[in-house]
DNA sequence: TCAAACAAACCGACTAGTCGGTCGGATAGT
DNA sequence: ACTATCCGACCGACTAGTCGGTTTGTTTGA
């Protein structure tokens, strides 16, 4: 990689930190194009060779930050084999990733769900990405026998929203103080809903 | 009442029904305080007569939509004693009103998000009491030895989250078609989980 | 080896338009 | 006559995006 290249991808990385920064504090409406230039320190006519408009910035970190956290979950399940325990590995990875990311956490699930229709879509892979993840987990369990035949789509969706809460809590009012800490809860509500019956005949 | 004071309270509710409108299809940054004047057929003068800023103006709609959210919900509660009964009635009268009430739906579940900090109190208080209502179901059921001592706090969030991202997948991808219909997985779910043991037991 | 020519990356003052909020005056009810 | 209500032209602040010009790195050819 040449000297040009090089540089222009640093500049690139500083811009999408700053941008980062400032969206996430002030939200896509209110956070000012100068400012992030300023805060990468670099200039606005630098953001505007790299990135053709605002919104295209926005995409490429709403890009970046989902599909980063989609490879970590996705490894994170590919180390287990029953269907099960990926659902668990994929819940603990999201909680630790969220937990040690939080602006990564409030860009996608607040500044992005308020930024406007135009990146419904993008938001919309994220979720589908996820539901998918969840769904084909459910799937596989059922067909092992392991719980009974159910509509898994709407139950992904349930799983997807009762996390996305859990950390939207945590994101505003700072409760669980570790965002981890809900692990264990969580999954057994999960699994087992509030009964909570059975609970020794699949742990 | 005077004639003048009922025309007030007319133009004060022309101009709620038009904020929603603009509010919801535009989102909180992109609403016009001119399009809203206009779509209500007022002027911005008459609109700035009753509401002191776009914010307040934001702020009434909110807090007008959440309580009247609140008292359908508390008072379908109402007609229940058993605490699952009162969930079930919970949860059977927030599918059926967002259901019938897309643009309500939106407002709470959408723009209300991703307006701004200035925001998140409200929201925050929105949050609070419906968990509130749910941890209150939950403890009664513990308390009569319906359901096993567990974090109901935690419970209740899940719960909310859970619906609240059904619903925002019913705003987004229209689905399900009636948003009523998920009503009977979505207990089934929240209940007893994907391993959906012991049904028979509580049902 | 080293200009000179070229191209990619970068800069920031400026433009053009938007929008929340104001204000002086009009109008309707009492 | 007096007040509450209503109107819309106007103001000032703000900002996405542009553009002419500068810097930095690379290639060419003598």
């Amino acid at each position: 990689m040449t000297a040009v290249q090089e540089r222009s991808k640093t500049r690139r990385q500083r811009l999408l930190d700053a941008a980062l920064e400032v969206f996430t504090s002030h939200g896509y409406s209110d956070a000012a194009i100068d400012q992030i230039a300023r805060a990468s320190d670099t200039s606005k006519g630098g953001l505007y060779f790299h990135f053709p408009s605002k919104q295209a910035l926005f995409l490429a970190l709403l890009g970046e930050a989902s599909a980063a956290l989609l490879t970590d979950v996705e490894t994170a399940m590919a180390a287990e084999t029953d269907p099960l325990a990926r659902g668990d590995a994929a819940l603990r990875e999201v909680l630790h990733a969220f937990g040690g990311h939080r602006l990564l956490a409030r860009l996608l699930l607040i500044d992005a769900v308020g930024a406007g229709k135009e990146f419904a879509v993008k938001l919309d892979e994220l979720h589908a990405a996820f539901a998918a993840l969840i769904a084909r987990c459910l799937d596989d369990a059922v067909a092992q026998g392991l719980i009974p035949p159910q509509d898994t789509r709407l139950a992904a969706q349930a799983w997807y929203g009762a996390v996305n809460h859990v950390v939207l809590r945590w994101l505003m009012t700072g409760e669980p103080r570790r965002l981890e800490d809900a692990y264990p809860a969580l999954r057994r509500l999960l699994l087992f809903g509030v009964t909570g019956a059975s609970q020794e005949k699949v742990r």
